[in-house]
This record gives structure tokens, sequence and C-alpha cells, in this order.
DNA sequence: CGCTCCGTTGAAACGGTTCAACCCACGTGG
DNA sequence: CCACGTGGGTTGAACCGTTTCAACGGAGCG
């Protein structure tokens, strides 16, 4: 994941002319944010949205007993707290700075303004909402239909990323957040690691794991394969 | 669940003007489906996407033993099947009629011309877009942060809606369609709704149920109380 | 009538959580 | 420099909700 990207390169800008981005950045505040302070609470007023410009973001719900659920990490040059814009509502869940982090804000009124007037804008805004629905499909399909080693398994050949010839990934998070991003506990967690280094699915080097044998993991990820055979 | 609206009330044309909506029927095909046949399956070229005149249709992903769960349920005035559309992409997930179905579909090519070309209609399928991402929030929250009695609990007060003077619900549901959607089993369901009967949480008169103590209810879909107390 | 589909019920098995203890790396302050 | 506390991570064992498998009942329909 980059650490830094220039403005015409984020996923919300993408495919915009520099007119045009200079036009949006002329209304945007910069917001800067510590590492572990909230950006927005469930439930508060979306009187616009972020995107950031440096640091990492989770976007995530609670349990009245304090258990968490990790809906996304937001990284540089991609947006977050979009709905509520739309919706004219509050925004649907937290969102809290994981590393300290710049954000740079847009106001409702004057994101829909713009977006009234430029199609390209709005287009880009509806392919933003499209592939977050996806994701969400994808993520509830893993929680209902695949256990947690073959959840685990996804998420390590998403992060090594499609092209497929790295096979070590930089998990940028805890373990404990990476459970909760699963939908699990880090004490599981934990556990499935350990039985797929032992079955030689996996190494690690910290802070590093690599990818040892790339067809069994996408067997298990399918849910071809169970982690006790 | 209206049986059949008028076209300016569809949630995707809501706020139009009718020489708009004119311009897009005129470029929609209708669609007719039998009960059980599938719209579109997963992967498959999205070359538009499809709103529910009549009927029913289910969006689910599926797993490789066959396990189904049930991403949304369409009904009459609602689109499905657009995110494709802006992503260019195969569709994320299996549509299927649960009811003899008409739909009329918009193909790919005339939406975004028309979106191009109409701000008003890219602010309403954003605002489509947004509403089911939150749909999707509350679908993951309740899958990971809540266990099934309280996530039944949650769909009859949702299905009760926020008046909350019609205790009486018709589940226009087989209870293992019901299941599907919750992420449960048939057989878990039956039982949970056993102990809430005999809880006196409610009753069921077929095909209706009726919620007889609402805020114990609510008590269990916000997880502040168990069933077996 | 007999078939099929849906729902229900029981009992066993399973995956995952929970709780507790413990380890270790690290930073702080005496 | 060492003692100490802290937070992340790991491990073990009991527990719990849910699934699974199998059997059965009833309603609807050819």
């Amino acid at each position: 994941m980059d650490k830094e990207k220039s403005i015409a390169e984020w996923v919300f800008f993408k495919g915009l002319d520099q007119a045009k981005i200079a036009s949006l950045a002329a209304v945007a505040v910069v917001k800067k944010y510590r590492e572990g302070e909230i950006v927005f609470a469930e439930g508060q007023p979306g009187l616009g949205f972020h995107t950031v410009a440096q640091g990492l973001v989770k976007v995530f719900k609670t349990s009245p007993e304090g258990k968490e659920q990790i809906l996304h990490l937001i990284g540089p040059g991609e947006p977050f707290g979009e709905v509520a814009v739309f919706l004219g509502s509050g925004y649907p869940a937290w969102a809290q700075a994981m590393e300290d982090t710049t954000t740079l804000f847009l106001p409702r009124a004057a994101l829909k303004a713009r977006i009234a007037e430029d199609p390209d804008l709005a287009l880009g805004m509806m392919g933003v909402l499209s592939f977050r629905l996806v994701g969400f499909t994808r993520m509830v399909e893993n929680l209902t239909l695949k256990e947690a080693p073959a959840r685990l398994a996804s998420y390590f050949l998403e992060a090594a990323g499609d092209p497929a010839r790295k096979n070590r990934i930089e998990l940028g998070l805890s373990k404990g957040q990476l459970a909760s991003l699963l939908g699990t506990t880090p004490e599981t967690l934990s556990r499935i690691l350990n039985k797929m280094k032992s079955k030689g699915l996996l190494s690690e080097q910290r802070p590093y794991i690599i990818i040892e044998d790339r067809s069994k993991l996408e067997d298990l990820a399918q849910g071809f394969t169970r982690l006790n055979d």
C-alpha cells in the first residue's frame, strides 16, 4: 500500500482533469487526527465525507459488550463516510484513525453541487459506491458461507495481490485488529495461524507472512479443503 | 409491501419528472420470469440492471456445498444488479425469482448515457447505492456482533415498521428462506421461534407473526437480554 | 392414495468463544 | 542499569451456540 499518492491518483478523483480536481480541492478542508482519535461516531450527522491523504483509518461497528467488527480499512487515496452525504443521514458506523492521519474533508453541500454539474464526478462516485458494495457481498459471503480458516486464507491471498508474484505479505495490522476484520477473536486467529504454519501453508518472519503453498491456501479459501486433514 | 406501484413511485425514479421517466422507459425492456427462474448468475457479464415491476426476487450467494446466503429481497419498485453496470464487471451474486416476476431492464449503455446528462438521476442512483450500503453494514453487524435470536428479533422489529403500531407481521417468505436471510439454518430458526413463543414474546397465526411483547423483543434485538432466562 | 416439500424435534458433533494464565518485547522511572 | 508495568500475542481447558444428521409429521397436489 502506497504511503502517499498524487491527488490525481486518488480513487475518488481518478479520471478527472486538473481543473476539476483543483475546484474540488478549493472547497476541501484538511483535517488531522492522532492515532486512536475518533474521526466520526455512529449516528453523528454526516456533514461531509473524507478522503485519506496519509495514514490509516478503520471503519467499524461495536456491540454493547464492547466487541468490535471492522468493516473497512481506509488507506491513502480512498474515501470514507460517503453514504451519509447521499442519504442525508447520520454516519452508519464509527471511524477511527489507526495511525496519525491526514484527511481531506469535503462538505456535503459543496460535493452535491459539484456532482450535480459534473457527470464524470457522479460516475466516479457511483463506481466507488459500487466497489464498496461488492466488497460487502464478499464479506457477507465469507462470514456466513466460510469458516474462519477459509476467511483468513482469503485475506492473505487478497493481500498478496492477484498478480501473485509476491508471496510476502506485510500485515500492517495488529493480529487483534485482523481478527476483528475477519469477524473472529485474537485467540482463534492465533490458533489458526499456527495450524497453517505447521501444515506448511505459510511461515512468519515478522512483520511479514510468507505464503509457502499458494495452491493449498487457495483450496482452503474456497472451502475445498479443511485445516484438519 | 405493495403489490404494485405507479412507476413514478419507484425508488429509482423517485423525484424525476414525467418526461424523464418516459425517456427512460423508452429504452427499457420488459422481462418476465417464472417462479424459480434465474435472472442472472454470479460472474455473468452485467449488461444492465433490473427494476422489479411485480413479484419478488432474491439476490444471494452460494457455497460450494450448496448452502445459500440471501443478500437482499427485492420487491416492486426496487432495483437490483446495479453495481455491475457501474463497475463494468460481472454480477457479484445470483438473482432468482421467488414468484412469477416482471422486471424492467435498463441496458448499461443507455443508463450511463442518461446519467451523464441528468444530475437528478445520478443523485437518485447514488441514494440507492448508499441505501444498500447501509443495509449491508447492518447485516454485517448482525451477523458478527449478534447471535441468531437477536437477529431474528431485529428482523421482526424491522418488518413491523418503525411507526410501531402494527404488531402483525406477514412474512412473505418460507421459514427456510428466512433462515437463509438471517444467516442460519431452518432448524435453529424453528427452535428459536418456539422459544420466543413460549416466552410470550410473540405468537403465530399463519401466515402471520404477532408481536406480543415489543419491549422484550427490542431488548433481545439489542443484546441486552438472552433467550435463556 | 401416495408423493413431495416444508417444518419440526431430538441427539450428537463441531467450530468458535470465553476465561484464565502466561510469555515476551518494550518503554518508563527509580 | 535494573525493576516494573503494560500491551500484544499465545496456550490450555471448559463452555456454549449452532450445525448436522436423522427421523417424523402434516399440508398440498397430482
